[in-house]
DNA sequence: TATTGTTATACTCTATAACTATA
DNA sequence: TATAGTTATAGAGTATAACAATA
């Protein structure tokens, strides 16, 4: 995220900047044989898109005093069954190591957030609980969240919501393919 | 990036797991009056797409040894006139604080990659210039970028393509709206 | 005074390897 | 042997504040 002090570009960059130095990718790239823009300007679209959002919600949470994976791990805790969670299928869920588990869980433990104990049936593993200091901190979050998320996507009519998903969904599960292509 | 020892689940995540996790997502957020499925769908698939096709775009980077910053910098640099860029200017096109760049410029120079040198008409200003080895380093690798970004995106149309792009550039506008607002 | 780049510091996120204690 | 969690370490990436040189 750019620090607050020198954010007036920003302003400038949605306008024309971004429109001109993409001219820049485009002229550059037509050098090269398998250069093709259209899919060149897809996933362009994809990470600026993905990063303006994300600083947006980033930016809220931490106002609560929440990273991203905090945040992601007080939700998690509070869809299950519950509310606890393995630290093995946390680290699944996320997509992250158990060495960097163990270190989230610590720190949100450490605040009081969430609890861990033992299983009883299997010692080798971790049960992590939501705490009702957690539970009220996502209470109190939540329904502004959603309603931040409501707020800017209902400028996107359901058809077009309905396209995005679809049109994302399928450029994902063409990265697996090629994944798994790879791994025969 | 899950470490290679543990990707296993990946797969399982793709098909059902995904699924049956955003179904909890689903049935969590019914508690809450402003919680609408098709706009949290939307951010979730923005979310994961991205994180997919960073991961795999990086992988390829880091077998020339660049991260997705480092190549960033060698791009915008090998797109500018005379391939050379005031840092200044970089810290401005990659949104990240000056502090950094300084950083990120220093360990590409370290490498050969890049020169630095003070303007002549404002010595205050460093300006970054390509070396031959950046040069090359980038001329070995963006043939196969762009082959490999045009094979995996050929399996959208190009109305798809086309209706991605701009359905993208509309969400993030909306995000560029609210922040326009915020700041009166 | 404002701007450019630097230094110093800190926190988050991630990856890897080696270790322990269980199973 | 395999798994769950931990420790230790390393490296990106980023945010902030204070500073020097220059404009």
């Amino acid at each position: 995220m750019l620090p607050a002090f020198e954010r007036g570009f920003m302003d400038t960059l949605q306008d024309g900047k971004m429109r001109y130095y993409w001219d820049r990718v485009r002229h550059h790239g037509a050098r090269y044989a398998k250069f093709h823009w259209p899919s060149v300007e897809v996933i362009l679209n994809l990470v600026y898109t993905y990063d303006v959002a994300l600083n947006h919600f980033a930016k809220r949470m931490s106002k609560i005093g929440l990273s991203p994976s905090a945040f992601n791990v007080l939700m998690i805790l509070s869809r299950h069954d519950e509310k606890s969670c393995k630290q093995r299928d946390l680290s699944k869920l996320m997509l992250v190591s158990r060495a960097n588990i163990t270190g989230l869980v610590d720190s949100l433990a450490k605040r009081g957030l969430i609890s861990r104990a033992p299983d009883k049936t299997d010692r080798r593993v971790c049960i992590v609980r939501m705490a009702k200091k957690g539970e009220r901190l996502l209470e109190q979050f939540l329904p502004s969240h959603y309603e931040e998320m409501r707020r800017i996507l209902s400028n996107l009519t359901p058809a077009e919501e309905k396209t995005l998903t679809a049109l994302l969904s399928k450029l994902r599960s063409l990265f697996w393919q090629q994944k798994k292509e790879g791994r025969p």
